[in-house]
DNA sequence: ATAAATTTGATAGTAAAGCTATTATATTTG
DNA sequence: CAAATATAATAGCTTTACTATCAAATTTAT
């Protein structure tokens, strides 16, 4: 018995929360379908409401800019990701085979989780690795940051340090181990789809390498000395 | 008596090459400073033009649009970067001190160049940190690389791999090694700055400890049986 | 069941970004 | 000095990003 995730939302990403109406969850839906579909730069809010059928004016009344968007799209992806590890790691006790079965939900593909209606969580992850670091590349990191809009991302990668750290104590850099672990799990996949040739995966090879060379990468640090 | 470093460009990147007339050379220099300063988002070709003192149709001629030029920065400043490496390596056998030294290289601030005129490394360097990864980033990566616009980032890498091989002949992910080198210099120096709670360098350090936490995580791995 | 409140749709409009074209004037080069 | 090339000046067009207004539809509260 799977229970549903319930993913709170920070009120500042948006001005009407898209989970209370159906024009709100569409927007969701679609921006997902349109993000994943034609990139972040192609994506423009007069698209999507044509997309959807309704105006531009009933987008903006959900979501300031496009910007605050993938903010939000990005921000629900890491609330949703972390239930599923703490979930899928609950009655784990080793860290050690904890911390491997995260780097595998973070590599390894994700499907459509049908308990969530409006949110297609394969095509979300897809969009994360292509677009998820524009959300804090910006001139505006810092303001952003001090609304708490990176909040689920930097609660997850915390919460990986604290795994680093139960495997052992004295590794120096369990925080920026745990960064390292996410974001290349993120673009070794977008490597080895887009730029083979910057990785040691062959065209034919599949997630698992990711996974391998992660593992191979984090456990050696981890466990040394 | 350093070398004058010459970085060979792409045609394709171009109209007309920036290198061979003065207002070329103004766009470049330009173009890194108000990307420096403002971020590329906020970066236009008709202020661009402005703050140089001629019109958008005259950055026109030489840039087809802004996503080019960024791809010619970072191509430049790979290319340039690459040249730094060889020279810094050239006498040096041991290739783990290489590969510190190449470590040193990329995650170390760099100080502009005086030998390249119309160029200035340090500013060039903050925006391939903060924008460099926007260059890859894209639908249309693809067709970018089948037209080898991102040659010298990957010429560098391999270049790195090399290295890692010729520490450890058995180590099974030399290019994916050297990739995540390249970004978590990068990265882990960026999310020091602007987030740092994703990492464990605390506001007062410095690079020095993103040089440290490379070393240690890059020769575990490496080192390993 | 109906009045009040809220949500959505339709329409319009503005400023800036992104890009192209044309012609005149400098400047370089042969 | 003529020819070729580079730059400046101007204009214009489409799309993006965003705001405002008002009417119609739908929901909710009494």
């Amino acid at each position: 018995m799977r229970p549903q995730p319930y993913i709170a939302m920070n009120e500042a990403l948006y001005l009407r929360n898209p989970e209370s109406s159906e024009l709100g969850k569409k927007i969701i839906r679609h921006s997902i379908e349109l993000i994943h579909l034609n990139g972040l730069e192609a994506f423009t809010f007069r698209k999507l409401a044509e997309h959807i059928g309704t105006t531009e004016a009933g987008v903006y009344r959900y979501f300031e800019n496009k910007h605050k968007l993938l903010v939000y799209l990005t921000a629900w992806y890491w609330g949703w990701l972390e239930f599923q590890i703490t979930f899928a790691t609950n009655n784990i006790q080793d860290p050690f085979v904890k911390l491997e079965k995260v780097i595998s939900l973070l590599a390894a593909p994700v499907e459509d989780d049908e308990r969530t209606e409006h949110v297609n969580e394969y095509m979300l992850h897809q969009i994360i690795i292509e677009e998820g670091s524009k959300a804090y590349m910006t001139k505006h990191v810092e303001d952003d940051n001090k609304l708490h809009y990176f909040k689920p991302y930097k609660h997850l990668c915390a919460a990986i340090g604290e795994m680093i750290s139960q495997c052992n104590p004295n590794y120096k850099y369990p925080r920026s181990l745990a960064t390292t672990i996410v974001e290349m799990a993120h673009f070794q996949n977008y490597f080895r789809v887009h730029l083979p040739s910057l990785t040691d995966f062959g065209p034919s090879k599949n997630e698992r390498d990711v996974i391998e060379f992660l593992n191979d990468l984090i456990f050696a640090s981890i466990r040394k000395k």
